[in-house]
DNA sequence: GCCGTTTTCGGCCCGACTGTTTTCAGTCG
């Protein structure tokens, strides 16, 4: 939530601006109240409830606000793990802006709790027990009691400890919290590789890398191997180590140059799909999946599905589902947002296929702010095995990327059948990537529009419209005649900016009633969000995966894209340019 | 404080590693 706070701040945004604002707010305080209470020793489940109640709101794909106005404290406790007393907490907060009980706890104990929980090792109790002794409030103080030797002789601290304080606060000096998947993908294949000269005999990255989610708090790496000492050796001894937390026989956590942790475990091959399900998570399914061993008599954990002592499952992860009851399910869905019900009742969807796509509907290139010429690109994208491309530049009111007029199109698109010809092997399409004004319209001329086979629009300027005139200015592009696709319909990218405030309900429901394709931009963006995306498919929405590469490399892009539509329940027959085609282009207006 | 394939009361996921201890509490995922 600083984060959010501080990027208010420099854009001079109104925080109503920001998607699901109050959904992440509340969850905040839920935390800290979270803490406090385990401070105050009240019992652990208490504590739990607001964990919960703090994850659920995270997890949230719609404004509680909204769902406040809708129906009041009676649908806020619809919500998974928000009850009577939670709802009135968060009904306080909508009203008001502040939460008593929350406060309260604030003033008994004013301290720095974000602050501090984020330094490695300083958990509820510890710090009480600083705040009490030494009146430490946030990590200032605790950097300067650590430095003058007044923690090592605290009762259940020690020079250990107090050194261990001082290397963790340096370490988040150093932090950049959340990686985007993207970045984290060449670190991985780095830390694999440093693995397997190791002589680790089976590796697989784990976690929400494995879930594909869109950004990665940390790494967690899964080896089976005869050698582990040699393995945990290799691992804590990697270039782009810069501290070891934890070094043990089957778990070792050590702290990367690049920012961020990675976790390794190493497990028998007979516990590999129990030990892979347990650290692919999400927490929340695993949790879930738990609960139904033990309705079943049974325990889960990372070693194995047990009944008694006897191991029923366990080796892989398909027997694991299986002994469940469910069947498998694949990692980009374990969210516990339906999958595991869908799993029960049979009815998970047939996810597109990382190797599905056939076209890409939107390829920039050096006539506007691409690198490469229409046949390099064309070149890239039938090596890997595309069928056809759209060439999509910039049009004219953007500038800076020297935006083709409607001359320049037409120009283009002799150029395009010449290469077409001469390549014979991929089909290339006319587009545009039209720029969306102000008040919604366009900035090519229809005539021109109606001569190309794709259109895509895209808003790229004047972001900080209110939410009601975003929306309209989106639906009035969506309803044009001459629009096919919406290009990344929220403006967001990974990381750098937050999406533009619209109502996505009105804009899909504008998209099924017009039969306009809302686009997946894979590169950066991963725009559409995965909640978007599930909405888009619910509402039975079509959807096309774009590389929006400028370069021909970019087109590796795709499976990021490909990775948040399957986030999003995405099916084949759900992705446009995962059709041949014919069949594709009867899908354009 | 939440929740119900079993339960409107009585449960609530499970285990590894560290540091400070001599058996465990605290933290983490």
């Amino acid at each position: 939530m600083n984060m959010i706070n501080i990027l208010c701040t420099k854009l001079k945004m109104k925080t109503s601006r920001i998607y699901a604002m109050k959904n992440r707010e509340i969850a905040a305080i839920f935390e800290e109240v979270a803490i406090y209470l385990q401070m105050q020793d009240e019992v652990i489940f208490k504590v739990r409830a607001y964990e919960n109640a703090a994850l659920a709101l995270e997890g949230l794909a719609e404004d509680v606000e909204d769902i406040y106005k809708r129906g009041g404290i009676a649908a806020l406790q619809e919500i998974p793990s928000i009850g009577r007393a939670l709802a009135e907490k968060i009904e306080e907060y909508i009203k008001t802006n502040k939460m008593e009980f929350y406060d309260e706890l604030r003033k008994k104990l004013p301290i720095d709790l974000k602050g501090l929980r984020n330094i490695e090792g300083m958990g509820p109790r510890k710090i009480l027990v600083l705040y009490k002794k030494l009146r430490v409030k946030d990590v200032d103080d605790l950097k300067k009691s650590a430095e003058a030797g007044k923690i090592r002789s605290l009762a259940g601290f020690g020079e250990k400890s107090e050194a261990n304080i001082l290397k963790a606060i340096a370490i988040k000096e150093k932090s950049r919290g959340r990686m985007p998947l993207f970045e984290a993908d060449p670190i991985v294949a780095e830390i694999v590789d440093v693995l397997s000269r190791a002589g680790a005999e089976q590796i697989t990255a784990a976690g929400s890398y494995r879930r594909r989610k869109e950004t990665i708090g940390d790494i967690d790496l899964l080896v089976v191997s005869n050698k582990p000492g040699k393995i945990m050796d290799a691992f804590t001894k990697m270039k782009s180590v810069i501290a070891v937390y934890a070094k043990g026989t089957t778990k070792s956590t050590v702290r990367l140059m690049y920012g961020l942790d990675a976790d390794l475990r190493i497990v028998e091959r007979s516990s590999f799909g129990a030990a892979l399900n347990y650290f692919t998570g999400s927490k929340d399914h695993n949790v879930a999946l738990r609960k139904i061993s033990i309705f079943r008599g049974m325990k889960l954990n990372e070693y194995g599905l047990y009944k008694g002592k006897k191991q029923v499952a366990g080796e892989n992860e398909e027997g694991l589902y299986k002994a469940l009851g469910l069947r498998y399910i694949e990692p980009e869905l374990r969210e516990n947002s339906g999958e595991i019900e869908a799993s029960k009742k049979n009815t998970l969807p047939n996810l597109i296929g990382y190797s599905d796509l056939a076209g890409d509907l939107q390829v920039q290139t050096s006539w506007t702010d691409g690198s490469s010429s229409i046949e390099d690109m064309a070149r890239a994208a039938s090596k890997i095995g595309l069928e056809y491309i759209a060439i999509t530049d910039h049009t004219k009111s953007l500038a800076m990327t020297g935006g083709l007029d409607e001359k320049k199109l037409a120009k283009q698109g002799e150029e395009i059948d010449k290469i077409s010809e001469k390549l014979g092997n991929i089909a290339i399409l006319k587009g545009a990537e039209v720029n969306i004004m102000k008040d919604g319209t366009l900035d090519i001329a229809s005539a021109a529009l109606r001569k190309l086979d794709v259109v895509g629009a895209a808003v790229h300027s004047n972001f900080a419209l209110s939410k009601d005139q975003m929306t309209r200015r989106l639906i009035r592009a969506i309803e044009n005649p001459d629009v096919d696709v919406l290009f990344h319909p929220t403006g967001r990218i990974v990381g750098k900016r937050e999406p533009y405030d619209i109502d996505i309900e009105q804009v899909v429901d504008a998209a099924k009633s017009s039969g306009t394709v809302l686009e997946i931009d894979s590169l950066e963006r991963l725009d559409m969000k995965d909640e978007h995306i599930r909405l888009a498919v619910r509402r039975g929405v079509k959807l096309c995966i774009d590389s929006d590469a400028h370069s021909p490399s970019h087109f590796s892009a795709l499976r990021f894209g490909l990775a948040q539509a399957r986030r999003g329940w995405a099916s084949k027959k759900d992705v446009i340019n995962a059709w041949p085609l014919e069949k594709m282009q009867k899908m354009l207006k």
